[in-house]
This record gives C-alpha cells, sequence and structure tokens, in this order.
DNA sequence: TCCGACAATGACGCGAACGTCAACGTCAGG
DNA sequence: CCTGACGTTGACGTTCGCGTCATTGTCGGA
C-alpha cells in the first residue's frame, strides 16, 4: 500500500483544498449546492479525488476571467457529454466556440486597459521625473533586473 | 454657432449616453453616487461633456474586464493627480504598475481558459466526425472562410 | 390648458456569492 | 473522560450592482 502523495489516486479533505486553493470551506460546499463539484462521502464527510481537484482549476480560473457559477457550471456540463447524443454534442460545441469568441473579445478589453495605463505610467513618470526626479527608484523596466540577475553570481 | 455634433464641447444627455453606451440611467446616477462620473448641471439635469464620455468608455471597459466600481473609482482618482504632491505621484505610479500585473495576470487566465476550450472542441470536432460527420457544417476555421472572401467577386 | 416625454430624487427590492453563527457529530490525544 | 480540531447541515446576514417603483418637476407641442 503505497502511499504516494502525487498520485492520481490521492484524495483530499476539504480543509486541505481550501489550504492549497485559499478558499474557504464555505466556498467548496456552496459550488457543490451550485452543481459545480460532487465529491464522494466517507459517512458524512466530503471526498474530494484529482479530478475533483482539476475542477476546482477550472472553476477558479472561470471566476477570474468574470464568469457566473451558472456558466462555469454549464461549461463543466458540456464536458461530461461524452457518452450524450450527437445533436447535444453538436450544440456544445456551438457553445464552447462562443465561449472563445468572448474570451478573445475580453482579451481585448485588457489589452486596450493595460494600454490605458501604460499611458498612464508614462505621464506619472515624465511629470515625476520634472519635478522629483529623486523619486524614481525602481522605475527601471524588468529587463534590466533580469539582465543583471542573469549576470550577476547567482 | 456651428454645432457640429463630433465638437470637444459636445454635450450629451443622459439618455444619449445610455443609449450610445446601452446602460440605463440607473446606471449612470449610480456611478455618479459611487464617485465615478461627476456631470455638470443645468439646473437639475445632467449634462456629460467629452471627458465624462471618455470617463464612462474606462468605466464600462473596466467593468468588462471584472474590475469593481470601487476599484475603477480608485483609478480615475489616480488619473486627476497631475496637481498633486509628488509623493502621491509615486504612489500613483505604483497602484498604476499593480493594476498592470494585475490585468497581466488575468489575461494569462484567460488564455489559460481559452486552450481549455479549444481542447474541449477538438474533443468534441473528432467525436463528431467519428459518430455524426454530417453535423459539422461550420467546423471550418476562420482562415478558409477570409480566404473565399478575399478570392471572391466581393 | 392639458398631455406625454423626459428629467430628478428617494426608497425599497433582488440575485449572486459567499460570511457568519448556531447546533451537532466524530475522532485523536492528554 | 474531556477537550479541541475538524467535519456536517441549516438559517440568516452582507455586499455589490443595479432594477423598480413612487413622487415630483419641467418642458414642448396639440
Amino acid at each position: 500500500m503505497s502511499m504516494d502523495l502525487r498520485r492520481p489516486e490521492r484524495t483530499f479533505t476539504i480543509r486541505q483544498l481550501c489550504i492549497e486553493f485559499k478558499v474557504t470551506p464555505r466556498a467548496l460546499r456552496f459550488y457543490e449546492d451550485k452543481g459545480l463539484l460532487s465529491p464522494a462521502r466517507e459517512g458524512l464527510n466530503r471526498v474530494y479525488n484529482h479530478r475533483d481537484r482539476a475542477r476546482l482549476t477550472l472553476i477558479l480560473r472561470g471566476k477570474r476571467v468574470g464568469l457566473s457559477l451558472a456558466e462555469i457550471r454549464d461549461i463543466l456540463e458540456l464536458y461530461k457529454v461524452d457518452d450524450g447524443g450527437a445533436t447535444q454534442a453538436a450544440k456544445s460545441l456551438r457553445k464552447f466556440r462562443e465561449r472563445i469568441a468572448a474570451l478573445e473579445a475580453q482579451r481585448e478589453d485588457i489589452d486596450h486597459a493595460i494600454q490605458e495605463l501604460r499611458k498612464g505610467v508614462e505621464r506619472l513618470e515624465t511629470q515625476l521625473a520634472h519635478t522629483r526626479p529623486d523619486l524614481l527608484p525602481q522605475a527601471g523596466d524588468y529587463d534590466n533586473k533580469m539582465r543583471a540577475r542573469l549576470d550577476g553570481v547567482h
């Protein structure tokens, strides 16, 4: 009976996942309530396996990119139609493509937002350079830091 | 008295902005309540100028990339410290950089999510190709469509 | 003059995504 | 045996981002 903790047959308690992903037990139970997770039970206690853990990864990623739990649930649902009817699969396909398009649009938004902020940074930098050049310590770009680090003794 | 509607001195009613940006008056007033907008008044009525309009653009963009109204307000605040103390500007600079980093991280998330969805699409496509190849009409990639369009009579 | 369209404010309501608290079970260690 | 850490299930509270009235005001035509 090996106990390699990295093996896919490894299971997790609710607390372990909570710590690893920095969420609360309340959140995980809430996701379960909403049908996004359905861990096994050992008596009453929830037992999460590696697939539950993967789903959680996707859930949190989805949240970070602005999807609602309902949308995430729908997407996760789409993954388990391996068996379902063919027309179902076709529908799923369309929805997947829609999601991809939406996310790509959102990426555009983010790129625009980043550009705006960069312009703001530039403005502030030139402004500071005029008034208080001394307040620009770590204003250097990351490339310099990287080179320094790579050239250094390490 | 020219009335060129594109001139920067042009003003907008609440309704006009609502229609243009597809939001409700309630939303705009709400943003004002929260300190994200502060249009001029003509008597009681709100009068938005081109700068208010630009701010609204940023607000909606911020929302789309998942920022809360409070965060958006903070960012907008940072833009009007042209006059403020130099150390203030330095703080603003740091916050700007933080925001940029956060957005770049979010873009990573989106890229991951897109990749996941693409994998899902692939799976569904091969699956459909096996069982019901007839249900794959517009499964072609966009490149083909583009070429067709570019080659065609136009 | 009256009407309808649009404006305003204020108050209440609502769904999403949890936080929080109460009340209870279970199991290992001192 | 008792405590403390961890688990469970409700049930209620909270914040955010508005929607939805209700009420009132201000115009510009018919």
